[in-house]
DNA sequence: TGAAAACTTGGAGGCATTGCAATTTTTCAG
DNA sequence: CTGAAAAATTGCAATGCCTCCAAGTTTTCA
C-alpha cells in the first residue's frame, strides 16, 4: 500500500476529467466542446488530459472501454446445455431487470445514447470497441473448442453472438430513447429480447425465403 | 451535352487524384502521407482536393463507395426459393470465379486491405459504409414484406444477412493477404464460403451449445 | 532530508479540415 | 468572336486534435 495515495489522486483526477468532459458533451455535444474548454473547466492542462486520454473520445467512453471482457465472462459462464447466444440474451435481461427499477441510470443511458448518436467519431469508436468484445469472445470459444490456429469457426461463432450482442444492445438503445417511462421502456426492452431469441430459434433471420 | 467537356474534365481530375492518393497510400502507408503531398503530386492545391473529396479517407475508399447498393441489388433479384443469405453467398462465389483469372485485381486487392488493416481511421470508415449498405438492405426486405414502420423484424434480417457478406469479404480478405498464387486464393476462397454456408444451414454458429 | 520517480505544465509544431475572398477557366448567348 | 455569368481553382488564415520535448512540481522512499 505504499502506492495509496498517488494511486487514489490518480484515479480521481481521471474520474473528475472524464466526469466534466462528459457533463460539458450531454450539454452541448460531442463537438461543439473542445478539448482546451475541458482541461479548463477541471482546472488542468490540455497535456494532463492527453495524459490520462489518448484520444478525445476516450473522455466520453471511459466506462464503455471497461465493458469489453463482459462478453467473454458471460459465455465462459454459462450453463450446462445453454448456446452462447442463450446465455447472451439471458445475462442481458438480468440486467434489465436489476437497472429497471433505478430511473436514474435510464434517463443517463438516454443521454448517453444521444450524444453517440450525432457523433459519429463516437460511434466508431464504439464499433472499435466491439471488435475487442468480439476478438475477446474469439479467444474464449478458441480455448474452450480446443480449435487450431487456422480454424475460422471459432471468430465465425464469435461474430455471431455478438452479432446477438450488438444487435441487442442496439434495439435496446433504440427503445430507451422513444420511451419515458421507465416502467414500460423495462417491459418493452424485455419484450423484444424474447422476440430476439424467439427469432434466432426459428432460423428465420438467416433464412428470409422469397416465394 | 452543353455540359459534356467540363463535366469530363471533373471526372478526370477526380480519378487522377484519387489515383495519385491510392498509389501513395499503397507506397507508404495511409498515415504517413500527407493530403499537401496528395495536393503536389496530382498538381493541384490542397482545397481542390477538399473540392471532391470531403475527407482524406474518401479518397482511398472513392471506388467502395459505389459499391453501396450491391447488397441490396442482389438480394432483390434472388431466385424463387432462395434465401437471402444464400444468394449472397452465391453472388460472392460467381464474383470470385469471375475475378479469378485475372492476377492482377487480386494483387490489387490485397495492397488495398493492407492499407486498410494499418490504418484505423479507414477501418471506421469501411465500417459506416457496411452501415449504409445494411440501411438499403433493410429497405429492400421492408418493402419486399411490406412490414409495419415500427417492426424491428426487417431490421434484423438486414442485419444477419449483412454479416453473412461481412463476414464473408472478411475470411476472404484475410485467405487473400496470406497466399500468393490466384489459383489456390480462388480456391480456397471458394471452399471457406461453401464452409460458411454450411455452417449457416447447420445453424452452429448460433448455438454454440455446452457440454 | 534529499535524491529518484512520477506527474504536470507550457510552448512549439504538424496535420486535417474549414471558410473566405481573389483569381482563373469554362460556358454560352449575342 | 466577344464579353459577362457561372463554375472551378487557388492562397491565406484560422481552428482544433494531437505529439514531442524540456522544464518545473509533487510524491515516494531510503
Amino acid at each position: 500500500m505504499a502506492e495509496g495515495l498517488r494511486e487514489r489522486k490518480k484515479r480521481q483526477t481521471r474520474q473528475y476529467i472524464s466526469d466534466v468532459a462528459t457533463g460539458l458533451f450531454i450539454e452541448r455535444g460531442f463537438d461543439a466542446v473542445t478539448v482546451a474548454e475541458i482541461a479548463d473547466a477541471a482546472n488542468v492542462s490540455v497535456n494532463t488530459v492527453y495524459n490520462y486520454f489518448p484520444a478525445k473520445e476516450d473522455l466520453f467512453l471511459d466506462r464503455s472501454a471497461g465493458m469489453v471482457d463482459r462478453l467473454a465472462r458471460w459465455v465462459r459462464g454459462r450453463a450446462e446445455g445453454e448456446s452462447a447466444a442463450q446465455a447472451v440474451l439471458r445475462e442481458l435481461r438480468d440486467e434489465v431487470r436489476a437497472v429497471s427499477p433505478r430511473v436514474g441510470l435510464f434517463a443517463g443511458y438516454a443521454d448517453f445514447m444521444r450524444v453517440i448518436q450525432e457523433a459519429p467519431v463516437l460511434r466508431s469508436r464504439l464499433w472499435a470497441l466491439a471488435q475487442q468484445v468480439e476478438a475477446n469472445l474469439e479467444q474464449v470459444l478458441r480455448e474452450e473448442t480446443g480449435a487450431a490456429e487456422d480454424d475460422e469457426l471459432p471468430s465465425l461463432m464469435a461474430g455471431q453472438v455478438s452479432w446477438v450482442y450488438g444487435t441487442a444492445i442496439r434495439v435496446i438503445g433504440r427503445e430507451m430513447l422513444k420511451r419515458r417511462e421507465p416502467g414500460e421502456v423495462s417491459r418493452e426492452v424485455l419484450a423484444l429480447l424474447d422476440d430476439i431469441e424467439e427469432l434466432l430459434s426459428e432460423r428465420v433471420l438467416m433464412y428470409a425465403v422469397r416465394g
